[in-house]
DNA sequence: TAATATATTGAATATACATTCAATGAAATG
DNA sequence: CATTTCATTGAATGTATATTCAATATATTA
C-alpha cells in the first residue's frame, strides 16, 4: 500500500470516528481530544490530516451531499411504493454500513441547529424536500395519499424519518421500523 | 409586587429565554453570555439566579418532568382516538405558549445527546413511552392498530413526533401537521 | 432618614479546549 | 548507506467562555 492510499485510510478512519461522535454527543460538545482518544491517535497528529474541526465537518457534509441525491420517483411506479422501497433501502442499509444513517442523522442535524454557517448552507442544498413533494402530489391526484398541503406532508415525513433515525444513532434498544408504518402517515 | 415575586419573574424570564436557545442552537452552543444578552441580563448577574449553566439546565428539565406525566388513557376511550387528541392538543398549545414545545423538544435532546448525566436520568424517567406501550397493545388487541412490536411502534411514534417538533422549533416555514397523519402510523 | 439587604454591573480569573510547534521516529528514495 | 520526506508525539500557546468578585445602585425596613 502507498503512502498515498495509507494517509486516504487514515483520514477515512477519522472521518468515520468523528461522524458517529458528532451524532452521538453533538458537534459543540465532541472535542477533537475525544475524536483522536477514539481514532486512536494523537492530539497533534488530528491536525496534519485536517486543519481544523471545522474542516473535518465540512469533509463530512461534503460526503452526505454527494450521497444518492436524486431520489426522483419513476413514471410507473405508484409513489407509495417508491417511499416506503426508498425507506427499506435506507434502513437495511443502515444495519450493515451504519455510517450511512450516522449520515443521515448528521445532515439534519446541520440543517437545523447552530453550525458553522457554510456547513449549512451545504447541507439545505441536498435535502430529499423537493423531489418527495412532487411525488406526495402525484399521489393525492391519483388518491393513494390522503389530502393536506403536500410540502406539510412531505416534511412530516422526513422529520419523522429524522427523528427515528436518530434515537436509532443513540440507542441500541432501537429496533428499525416497518417503512410501511412511517409511509402510512400518507394515507 | 414583593421583591421574591420579583425574583421569581426574573427566574423565569431566564428559563424561558434559556429554553428558546437551548433548543434553536443546542445546549453547549449556546453561551451564557448569549443568554444574558436574550433576556437582557448582564452576564455576571445570571449567577445570581442560578449557580451554574448546568443548574440552569436541570431546573428546565425538572419543569419538563413534572409535566402532565401521567397520559394514561381512560378505558371507554378507544387509544386511536386518545392519541389523536393529546397530539391535537400538545400541538395547539404549542402555539400559544411556545415553551410546552420547546420543552417536548428539548427533554427528547436531553435524553439522547451529550448532555449532564443528571439531567439524562431525570429526563430518562419522565418518558411517556411505558403508558404509550400498553395503549397500542389495547388498540392492538382491538383491532384498531396493525400488528408488530408493540414497544417499537410507541417509540417510532414518539420520536416520529420529536423530529418533527424539532423542525417546527427552529423553522418557521414548517406548519404543524394533522394530528391524524401521525396517528395513521399505527393502523 | 439611616441602616441593611438585594440587584446589578463590568472587569478579573480560571479553565477548557482548539491549534501550533519543536523534536523524534519511520519509511521511502537515491 | 545517506538523505529526504512524511508520520507521530506531547507539551506549549492562545482563545473563548464559564465563573467570581469588588464596587455601585436601588429597594426595603426600622
Amino acid at each position: 500500500m502507498t503512502r498515498k492510499e495509507q494517509k486516504e485510510e487514515r483520514r477515512k478512519a477519522i472521518l468515520m470516528t468523528a461522524l458517529k461522535l458528532f451524532v452521538e454527543r453533538g458537534y459543540h460538545d465532541t472535542k477533537i481530544t475525544d475524536i483522536a482518544e477514539a481514532v486512536p491517535m494523537s492530539t497533534g497528529l488530528m491536525f496534519h490530516y485536517f486543519e481544523s474541526k471545522e474542516d473535518l465537518l465540512m469533509e463530512l457534509v461534503r460526503m452526505g451531499s454527494a450521497g444518492p441525491g436524486s431520489v426522483a420517483c419513476p413514471e410507473d411506479v405508484p409513489p407509495d411504493v417508491y417511499l416506503t422501497s426508498l425507506l427499506g433501502q435506507i434502513l437495511s442499509y443502515a444495519k450493515e454500513q451504519p455510517w450511512v444513517f450516522y449520515m443521515f442523522v448528521l445532515m439534519g442535524q446541520v440543517r437545523r441547529t447552530g453550525m458553522p454557517e457554510e456547513a449549512r448552507k451545504l447541507a439545505e442544498s441536498a435535502d430529499a424536500l423537493v423531489p418527495t413533494v412532487s411525488m406526495i402530489e402525484r399521489g393525492q391526484k391519483e388518491g393513494i395519499f390522503h389530502k393536506g398541503d403536500s410540502d406539510t406532508l412531505a416534511r412530516c415525513f422526513w422529520y419523522a424519518v429524522q427523528g427515528i433515525m436518530e434515537q436509532m444513532a443513540t440507542d441500541p434498544e432501537m429496533k428499525a421500523p416497518d417503512p410501511e408504518w412511517i409511509v402510512a402517515m400518507l394515507k
